[in-house]
DNA sequence: TCAAACTTTCAATAATTATTGAAAGTTTGA
DNA sequence: TCAAACTTTCAATAATTATTGAAAGTTTGA
């Protein structure tokens, strides 16, 4: 298989898994398409590859940059810019657990902080129910992010395979 | 605060993150309004309670049915089918894992076996950097697997609470 | 067998989200 | 200071996804 080919495919299936979460399809894309680079590219060289506009991919890369998966880059004596993706694996995996941790859990961790320490009126044996699911989903979202601090603290396989093996 | 009003702010922050992922906002708010309801409702009910047409609120019974976080329930001498949530903080979560594996997992980790077992041709430096993330990447995500199959196996915060202790 | 009570389906539509591309903006060096 | 080389913005549009609601389908018991 033609390396070219095996980069487009890992680059489709990228953003459609992407696309399955959140996030923008052809900001998944164009994510794979730097991790696929060992060097980076610039704006133009994107849009040539995966066919996105300019102005799509220069809104994406902003938005991966915020992320935290690529950075910009200059070459000496070149006005471009280009921009290449962080190659560490668990680098990635904590800036999009992060990431996600933002969107999925901070928001009902607030809510949950709130409900509990409100004062519910209504059928007691309702309240009973409600405040019951309020406390056990606070505290199991803490648990996941205590497990989350831990992940993110681990900074290569090998480590989290010792761990693993130890548990399993 | 009123129950009611405590119930309707839940609802709608779950339905926000809920869709926040790749869950339709219908979808997750119904949830959230089992959820919050020791017993049952009906369709009719949970259409009146969240304002939502017969159809979608069939079509999102269901497919939370295929997840495993509700079930069918019918009551004695009545023919009208009600819905109940499955309670259990652990259970849920177990589904949920399972189910976002298929969609964000399984498809890329597929891809990679494949790419894994493929010889690429191509610029041998470009090529053994592709093959590296590859690499890497799979491992990753065989990590995670294995992580995950750890978390289903747990029943409860409390065994949860000790793992994380030790570890901490 | 029939009508009432219910559930399911699905084409049409609405809502949301992503994308385009041209125009405006910025930076650089001569 | 100016024009060339680049980046950013954003209104218009396209694409996708969710929702409606009426009609069709099914089940029940008399």
């Amino acid at each position: 298989m033609k390396l070219e080919q095996a980069k487009m495919e890992f680059i489709q299936t990228w953003g459609a898994v992407g696309s399955a979460w959140g996030i923008p399809r052809s900001m998944a894309q164009i994510h794979a398409l730097l991790l696929a680079n060992a060097e980076g590219l610039s704006t133009e060289e994107v849009m040539e590859e995966i066919k996105l506009s300019r102005g799509n991919v220069n809104i994406n890369l902003r938005e991966l940059i915020n992320w935290g998966l690529i950075s910009k880059q200059n070459k000496l004596g070149e006005r471009k810019e280009y921009f290449k993706a962080n190659h560490h694996i668990w680098e990635i995996a904590k800036r999009i657990i992060e990431e996600r941790k933002k969107r999925e859990f901070v928001p009902i961790q607030n809510l949950l902080r709130e409900l509990k320490a409100t004062k519910m009126e209504g059928n007691p044996s309702d309240v009973g129910h409600f405040n019951k699911l309020v406390n056990e989903l606070d505290d199991f979202l803490s648990q996941m992010d205590q497990l989350s601090e831990l992940l993110v603290k681990m900074k290569d396989n090998r480590f989290f395979n010792q761990f693993i093996k130890f548990l399993g």
